[in-house]
DNA sequence: TACGAATTTGAAGAGATTCTGAATATTCTG
DNA sequence: CAGAATATTCAGAATCTCTTCAAATTCGTA
């Protein structure tokens, strides 16, 4: 899960991004607007949080179209002013949430995991699939109701198959989903093999069903 | 699919062909303009990247000469100057799609799916034929919804075929379109024979109609 | 019908891709 | 800071695909 994170207090924007770090997002972070809808240009990021006061421009413009694009994942304001006005005008051009800061680092993560569920589970927190079950929120996968326990590595490549079930995903989308920085990692795949490994084994172990099938030159399936 | 990717950049268009390799793509550089009219001329790629900032004549031109052949797939521009102006007239002239540098390749990749998409399946990811159905998004051919196995060489002809329906395709086009040198494969089509034989049997195998004719002397047929 | 040319078919080797287990590096946790 | 857990790299093994080859078949034409 990657987001970006469009605030120009370094301090806020630093102990954010430590602490959604520890929740398990990859983070990028935007000082300006202009960088950010850059950034939102090329990469589709699961959700941005966006603080609307900041000096160059007007936030809601920006967010208006993020919202164009159809493109971004969710988007949360947060914002200085917690004025109902703000709040209203937010709303109403399509931002996912809002959030008047200061705000615990907690609450925030809670929205961001709610906007993601409700973008591409339709709000389901618990994703069922046969024998398996996939809890966004508790993040943890079961067979038949067992947990089995999953590094974050291997919790995220899984998510990420399961997401897409049914399509062909290349490595390429796999590398760049799983690894922080928008690092050149095109030419190195031992990794993910390294992971699909680990990932398979310990699912067939807990007595799933091996639904990841490798499409040979083209990259994985989850396939159900 | 083959792309042909006009820069002079080395490290730019390595990584981009690295990336787009992954991605299933079969691409060629040209490293000025002059080589890149040469090769549109003798071939019709799929999409073109064009990086209108090459030391050897204005890109808009050449832009134009590939539109006004109407002859090469799509054109999306690539360039270091993100200024309006550029855009804009890129648009007019006929660039089907205009990406800035620096660029996500993931981006880049979804922007050619795209253009290639809108020009060849009027936008639509999946084509629906019959008992057949294409998945260009899924990257997966299922016969009554019964997905069916295919290796990458036999999804690429196939979509070839598919792309072309209903109109006589010579190995000649085919050879092209599956090899991914410019290497001269003209005297020896045994490959696509062979290709063509494995595609067949797999799909009458799965059910589904044998579409594929063969017109002697002439190449092959996806008569539906 | 018979002939040469084009296509189909089956099999096999070369080459590329993926898997695997171990070694090393990194990150987390107390 | 040390020890444990996790992530990544590496090299050899296993697997799959692509292409080529040769033999069999089909096709068009004489």
């Amino acid at each position: 899960m990657k987001l970006l994170i469009v605030e120009d207090e370094k301090e806020l924007s630093k102990s954010i991004v430590t602490y959604l770090k520890g929740e398990n997002y990859l983070c990028e972070v935007a000082v300006d607007f202009k960088t950010a809808l850059e950034k939102t240009e090329s990469f589709d990021y699961d959700c941005v949080l966006l603080d609307i006061t900041l000096p160059d421009g007007n936030g809601l413009n920006v967010l208006k179209e993020l919202k164009a694009d159809n493109k971004t994942g969710g988007v949360i304001i947060i914002s200085a002013k917690n004025l109902i006005d703000d709040r209203i005008a937010g709303l109403n051009l399509g931002a996912d949430d809002y959030l008047a800061k200061p705000f615990h680092l907690s609450e925030l993560s809670a929205r961001i995991a709610a906007v993601i569920r409700r973008r591409r589970f339709d709000g389901n927190k618990v994703l069922e699939l046969n024998e398996l079950t996939f809890d966004t929120l508790a993040k943890t996968v079961s067979v038949n109701g067992k947990g089995v326990d999953l590094t974050r590595k291997e919790y995220d490549l899984f998510l990420y198959l399961v997401t897409n079930k049914n399509r062909v995903v290349s490595k390429n989308a796999i590398a760049e989903h799983l690894s922080g920085d928008e690092a050149d990692v095109f030419d190195n795949f031992d990794f993910i093999y390294a992971h699909m490994k680990n990932l398979k084994k310990k699912m067939v172990l807990a007595g799933c069903e091996d639904y990841i099938k490798s499409i040979y030159g083209m990259g994985y399936k989850f396939d159900i």
